[in-house]
DNA sequence: TATAGTAATAGGAATTATTACTATTTATAA
DNA sequence: TTATAAATAGTAATAATTCCTATTACTATA
């Protein structure tokens, strides 16, 4: 993967927040350091950054969101106040019971979970 | 909620397949017997049937799916076929965790699972 | 170092998915 | 029946994402 600074400063902005942003926001932020970049360029080097197992993507509903934790795990979302909050959990007996129940060979497993957060 | 014929062809629609259905393939069915329904319909009842309970919405990655299964059940998705399978998972122990662990009042835990399904 | 060839990248246009608006039609209750 | 509130078709607007083509970073060679 070539050098440019667009994507460098992507990845900055994706690894310097715990918020799981959406490309909105990150294409908002960039404007900021570059004022002409294109929110096609925000989304390619998204999907790009993910490939290469530099950032992951998770899905709120139907928006896609980015995450700089690589390492798989979990989200809790709350629905007070739309937080999205990293866990993990052992999904190994998942994978497990899948394959035993439906001889089905898991590769991902990622559980969403929605309530109500510890600030309410 | 008042009767319509639109709203009964695509409640009528969605229990009868199994196969998660976005909301144009079921605009495209409806079209065959009330030719001209709108699409704004469509997405219009399917939003209304869910609030009353009466189907499922799941995203499978940054589409809208919809489901007759409105009892809370997980999903395996293959990455091969595309097909996605409704399954069932026990969740109560990672309620528990959830509650133990982050003291997150969890209401709805969904497990998206993707891999290789039986039939490869 | 300078240049040329090339494949990756960028910006902006286009596409797809969904929602909003409005004039008209329809179900239903009095 | 008739009044009226809700639903519809059609279309425009918005939101999310992908595609297209000119430009640019990088590499090998001079």
């Amino acid at each position: 993967m070539r050098f440019s600074k667009q994507r460098e400063l992507i990845k900055n902005i994706v690894q310097g927040t715990n918020s799981h942003p959406t490309a909105n926001w990150i294409y908002k932020k960039a404007k900021k350091k570059i004022s002409n970049i294109s929110l096609g360029t925000v989304y390619r080097n998204l999907s790009k950054l993910n490939q290469d197992g530099i950032i992951n993507i998770l899905y709120d509903n139907n928006i896609a969101r980015y995450d700089w934790n690589t390492v798989s795990h979990d989200h809790l979302k709350c629905q007070q106040c739309g937080d999205i909050i990293d866990i993990h959990m052992h999904t190994k007996e998942l994978q497990k019971e899948v394959w035993n129940q439906y001889k089905f060979e898991a590769d991902n497993i990622e559980i969403n979970i929605t309530g109500i957060c510890n600030k309410h």
